[in-house]
DNA sequence: CGATATCCTAGGAAACCGGTAGGGATTTGT
DNA sequence: ACAAATCCCTACCGGTTTCCTAGGATATCG
């Protein structure tokens, strides 16, 4: 029972272009793969696949050639963790997927146990839909300050 | 993102047993591997697995030979499905372990995402920890009162 | 043209999962 | 004493998933 690296490497993608996004003003450049996946650590060839995962669920928009990367396409104060979870490694599901053509399943289906799954499935969803990618920029933000000042004393 | 098979078969043997001990009096007969396989439809062989984790973590206990078979221990009422989880397929870790001697890792611990995760497995730990085994004992009765009811009109 | 990028597809090692299997140990009934 | 019933321990196995690497095609800029 938990979230996956893939997960993870995506959303730290996404929070890497967003503090990128929030620095420059105007449009801004591309960033391409390799940087991202040098500032947050992540397997290139394996962030690049991400990334195109990310482009395919309209997150994010690609130049290619050189001086392209990656653009944040959608606004970080609308798009929710859920959201990622969701292109990065399928939809939260806490029940196996009934066979419709098992009667014995499907006596199981109005079960207690069955409710359960269902109930925790729609807290985690709930619950990771209510944080955006723009909370995470800005305790994200906090937490460097916060570092920062640490270091200071 | 989603609870093993395992999980859901220790349940419903739990859930089987603490019927049965309900409708008994006084010491309840030991109930035998191969009917509670049967009758909640688990694999016997790894039905049996599964008693015996759940023996080592003293939530039933086991007689041998002829006559022999598994009787719950815990009270229904003080056991929680997050105890049970926890036994059948480990507890709940939405974050990677962090290796200790990674210090790139260790600089990610405090991280805005990491402690969404902690966030969210807090939540589903609190969740899973607020059903007891006689709440769904309770509920599953329920279902099936109802479900019978819709039979007989 | 050549360097820099993304894009697409294909693997591959390791872990995990659901389930099977063999055989030993213990208890009961005859 | 013996057979049947039952739990107990360990190993294994086929399939899937996960994380990651690789090769090469394609597009863009200077």
């Amino acid at each position: 029972m938990k979230f996956s690296q893939r997960t993870e490497y995506a959303l730290r993608a996404l929070l890497e272009l967003g503090r990128r996004a929030g620095e420059a003003d105007g449009e801004p450049a591309p960033v391409p793969n390799r940087e991202i996946a040098a500032a947050q650590r992540i397997p290139e060839r394996f962030c690049e696949q991400i990334l195109a995962d990310l482009r395919r669920a309209g997150f994010i928009s690609s130049q290619r050639g050189a001086c392209g990367g990656v653009r944040l396409v959608r606004d970080p104060a609308t798009l929710t963790v859920s959201e990622v979870v969701d292109v990065a490694e399928g939809p939260v599901v806490t029940q196996a997927c009934l066979d419709p053509f098992d009667d014995a399943a499907r006596a199981q289906a109005h079960s207690a146990i069955q409710e359960l799954w269902l109930d925790v499935q729609i807290t985690i969803r709930d619950r990771l839909a209510s944080v955006t990618l723009a909370d995470l920029i800005k305790r994200q933000d906090e937490l460097d300050r916060t570092s920062y000042l640490v270091f200071q004393i």
